[in-house]
RNA sequence: GGGCGGGUAGCUCAGCGGCAGAGCGUCGCCCUUACAAGGCGGGGGUCGCAGGUUCGAACCCUGCUCCGCCCA
């Protein structure tokens, strides 16, 4: 049962996860009699690769899982992918241009759908795949896809179900139109970022004389222009409104109209209107009753009503060639650097043009308002609450949700048009007929649903519904929803707008909010910077040169190129599933970022090997255990030392610990919690002090036998504990240790399915931790004397110990070969009263501990003075504090009686170490020094 | 413009009324047969600034300041 001496985790690793996998302890069971406890990991985009953001997620619902399920709840995952309708696209599109020069309208659609079927089925599993590598133990027997056939299912019902409900609609609405992809997209798929652009003034020349001057940041749209507009009280332009301009370069007239919407501190106080192309230009057209005129096209480039000169040019070659001819017109102005505000397109970066459609929309405000609802009568909560205000704010100004988008793959809009009378149908099952007029010539239409339409259904639709299965029944509504903050809007709101209104539950009653992962410089991972550190990278290590060989392959601009080079100069060592796990629930604090460095995961990393040689080293003296023995003697606690029942009972509160933090979803402080006990605790300490009663070569009697029997025992009971207590956070090496750890016959297979621990209040001792703490002050402040005046770390020195409370000396006496051994002393309890001679290092723990090590000419009494000096000046400041605490008679009188004796006791304690270091500077001057 | 979050050790962050903490880094000593991916020990702080509440403030309140994010 040896272990190695190092850890390798890639065997391990592959190792556990077939056994698990193959025992379908990963499956949950509706039909299984305990309580449900369910989450549905929000699906990624089937195009994409695991990123840290996702591990960070998936990670800490494993750990919920895993947590859950040990602790009997019927736990279900559910996992899947959605299918990223825009990303499928410029996947396909792409790859379509560079082999055969083509565009999808080229291929048709039908060939299209065909080519990114077999895509998904030969690359869609990526995810997956790594998703099972990092150990996630979600259901596999369940998962999905946003295009399966239920899911199909779902997305009919619901589009049809709102339409019946007056939640969708088609109507003309200015919309964000991407003419790289060339598809509408949602406001919440467009980033607005200020740019550096410029401000040019424009010279109208006015009918019947003068001109007038507007300011605009985009000339080329004064091809459709079809007024100018001017605040109502503005006095510089009161009598001209009512008068025509002559258009340059156009040969049209335009009104000069009147609109508060106009700034009058904002350029020159008129602005030109651009009704087809610009949200508030429409409104003021609407208004005013102005004609729209769309100049510009689907692509992006003039298109018909602009004069022929333009038509065909790309917008940002149309600027140029508009302010051009305008200058030669002499219709130039004053030309500013400015600040535009411009929106791209999330997915292509194409700067997007606000168009004048007919989209379909979902009419969210009723939604929202139950959406708001639920969570203000805490049906659903945010973890961490803060987030609660976010969501509010957005679900109060919510806009009508475009859903629209005129792309192919993805579920296609199930309403037909009438070619004869023009009747619109919207329907569950395709029709054959016009209901309106019986006519046969159908069209459906052209475009599919957002993505994000099918992925608001999800919590459900991966149950069965519209169905009323008995999946629906167990597991909805989820326990937990766990994703990062900036899917808020796209996920959980559109989720909770969904759920609401389709089954009437929240689909979730908690949302838990994870950090946001940037590098170790606080910058956001992005493939363009080359900062991305790729999960999986961490877990099998890799080399710089294939860091560099992926990049190229992706095609990499030169920018991400040096990234990665100056980032990653000596590649990702390998650090293991576990110890990445680990790492992201150790660093996943309530902040809103989590700077990961790879220096950290090192960290982690070998607190996976301590934990790894310090179950190595018990299994190295576990000769002639008997576990069952040991058990059914256990509660007894007969015979047992100090130490063990210090360990044990450390062990109980650190369970109990890890409980209340899960519960309150707070990973870092459980992970933590168990690292220090395990590191500070267990190793330091408890396995320290276990060595001289296992590794004694022979079994000196019946009572050393006995004696070794339970510090095995304690020692396996609290690492099998400690397996369980970690299992959720680092799976595979607690797994592999507690295969081997010697334990009792009728425990389960897998450490997975062993019940999680909580703390067992009979295996608390306060008495046991209390005692044991001074004693390990006594010897720590030995250790100091050592190490201050370099004591060799072999040798063993002599010290006197000199106790003034009869208890304290009682259990110092009882338990001096724990002393001794810890800090490598001999050590004799002088009588209270003898003085210390000189020569002698001194140290004075708590009041009543002096430890005095004689180290004769290696004492320096100046450098002995000035310690002690320093450790009196400490204890000088301590005592006037609280002193004047006890002085305050408000304080006596207002604050609570534990808290003044605890003063008090405070007070007496720093008064007798006080007295000590008196003591010892007194003799220190004996030496004449 | 509106909103949200943050400023605590060299770095990253806990703590959110009652003795300022952790990890990493740093310094010194040690290859002691579980682990040098280790052990032992040390040093390191005006808790952003200014007021206020309180017997008592890193923590609560107000203002200021700097940084970040979201929405328009």
């Amino acid at each position: 049962m040896a272990l190695p001496k190092q850890y390798e985790p890639s065997e391990v690793e592959a190792r556990w996860l077939r056994v698990w996998l193959e025992n379908g302890y990963f499956h949950s069971d509706e039909s299984t009699a305990t309580v449900p406890y369910a989450i549905t990991l929000p699906p990624p985009n089937v195009t994409g690769s695991l990123h840290m953001g996702h591990a960070l997620g998936s990670t800490m619902q494993d750990i919920l899982i895993r947590w859950r399920r040990m602790q009997g709840f019927n736990a279900m995952w559910m996992p899947g992918t959605d299918h990223a309708s825009i990303a499928v696209h410029h996947l396909l599109e792409r790859d379509l241009k560079r082999r055969e020069g083509k565009n999808r309208f080229d291929l048709g659609r039908e060939e299209f759908l065909k080519r990114a079927w077999a895509w998904r089925e030969k690359s869609g599993s990526r995810i997956s795949e790594q998703e099972k590598l990092m150990g996630f133990s979600l259901d596999w027997q369940r998962e999905r896809f946003t295009m399966d056939e239920g899911s199909n299912r779902a997305v009919r019902e619901a589009f049809v179900k709102l339409h019946e409900d007056g939640l969708i609609f088609r109507a003309m609405r200015m919309i964000n139109w991407d003419p790289i992809s060339e598809t509408v997209v949602s406001d919440l798929e467009v980033d607005v970022v200020d740019e550096a652009g410029s401000l040019w003034e424009l010279k109208y020349p006015i009918v019947g004389g003068g001109e007038i001057i507007v300011a605009t940041t985009r000339p080329e749209t004064m091809l459709g222009d079809t007024a100018v507009a001017v605040h109502p009280q503005d006095e510089r332009y009161r009598e001209l409104v009512g008068k025509e301009v002559e258009l340059p370069l156009c040969g049209r007239r335009i009104p000069i109209v009147a609109d508060s919407f106009v700034d009058p501190e904002f350029g020159s106080g008129a602005v030109k209107i651009t009704p087809a192309h610009d949200p508030n230009d429409y409104d003021c057209s609407q208004r005013v009753g102005l004609a729209v005129l769309q100049v510009i096209d689907r692509t992006g480039h003039m298109c018909d009503p602009s004069p022929a000169k333009y038509r065909g040019l790309p917008v940002e070659q149309a600027r140029k060639a508009v302010v051009a001819d305008l200058e030669a017109g002499g219709f130039l102005g004053e030309v500013k650097p400015h600040k535009v505000p411009r929106g791209r397109s999330q997915r292509s970066g194409a700067v997007v043009e606000p168009m004048l459609m007919e989209q379909w929309f979902v009419k969210a405000a009723p939604l929202a308002a139950k959406a708001i609802d639920a969570v203000e009568q805490g049906k659903t909560r945010f973890v961490p609450e803060d987030w609660t205000k976010t969501y509010m704010h957005w679900m109060q100004n919510i806009r009508d949700w475009c859903i629209s988008r005129q792309l192919w793959w993805g579920h296609r809009i199930p309403a037909w048009y009438c070619d004869d009378c023009g009747h619109t149908m919207v329907l569950r099952e395709d029709p054959s007929s016009c209901s309106g007029c019986g006519s046969s010539k159908l069209r459906q239409d052209d475009d599919i649903l957002d993505t994000w339409f099918s992925s608001a259904l999800w919590p459900f639709s991966t149950l069965g519904w519209p169905d009323k299965t008995r999946s629906l029944a167990t597991y909805y509504p989820n326990a937990v929803l766990a994703t990062a903050p900036d899917i808020i809007f796209f996920w959980v709101a559109r989720m909770m707008m969904m759920g609401l209104h389709f089954t009437g539950k929240v689909p979730f009653k908690t949302v838990y909010l994870t950090a946001i992962v940037t590098d170790e410089n606080g910058d956001k991972m992005s493939k363009v910077k080359g900062n991305v550190i790729d999960p999986l990278d961490v877990v099998f290590g890799a080399t710089l040169e294939a860091m560099l060989a992926r990049a190229d392959a992706e095609n990499a601009p030169e920018v991400a190129v040096r990234g990665i080079k100056k980032n990653f100069a000596k590649g990702v060592p390998a650090m293991g599933a576990d110890a990445l796990r680990f790492s992201l629930a150790a660093l996943n604090t309530s902040g809103r970022y989590l700077r990961l460095s790879l220096d950290r995961v090192e960290g982690y990393r070998h607190f996976i090997n301590k934990l790894w040689n310090a179950s190595r080293f018990a299994l190295m003296n576990m000769d002639g255990y008997d576990a069952e023995r040991f058990v059914s003697q256990r509660a007894s606690r007969k015979s047992w030392s100090l130490a063990d029942r210090w360990i044990l009972s450390r062990l109980q509160r650190v369970a109990a610990e890890v409980d209340t933090a899960l519960e309150a979803f707070r990973f870092s402080d459980a992970a933590n919690t168990v690292y220090q006990f395990v590191w500070h605790q267990l190793c330091d300490w408890y396995i320290e002090l276990a060595k001289p009663t296992l590794m004694q070569g022979e079994l000196k009697d019946a009572a050393h036998t006995a004696r070794r029997h339970i510090v095995q025992g304690v020692l396996a009971t609290v690492l099998e504990q400690v397996m369980r207590l970690l299992h959720p956070f680092a799976p595979f090496v607690t797994e592999e240790i507690w295969q081997k750890l010697p334990k009792q016959a009728q425990l389960p297979e897998s450490l997975m399915v062993t019940v999680y621990p909580r703390g067992d209040e009979h295996f608390t001792d306060r008495e046991a931790e209390a005692q044991m703490e001074q004693l390990q002050e006594v010897a720590v402040a030995a250790r100091m004397l050592r190490s201050t005046y370099g004591v060799p770390p072999a040798q063993t020195v002599e010290v006197e110990v000199r106790v003034r409370n009869a208890a304290v000396r009682e259990l110092i006496t009882e338990h001096r070969a724990l002393i001794e051994h810890s800090a490598k002393l001999r050590m004799m309890l002088a009588d209270a009263d003898t003085l210390a001679p000189p020569g002698v290092a001194k140290a004075v723990v708590g009041g009543d501990i002096e430890i005095a090590m004689p180290l004769g000419g290696l004492i320096d009494p100046v450098a002995e003075r000035a310690r002690i000096s320093k450790d009196l000046a400490k204890t000088d400041k301590e005592i006037s504090a609280v002193e004047k605490k006890l002085g305050n008679a408000d304080f006596l009188a207002r604050a609570p009686k534990d808290v003044v004796d605890e003063q008090h006791a405070r007070l007496a304690e720093e008064q007798a170490r006080r007295g000590r270091l008196l003591e010892a500077l007194q003799i220190l001057g004996q030496d004449g020094s």
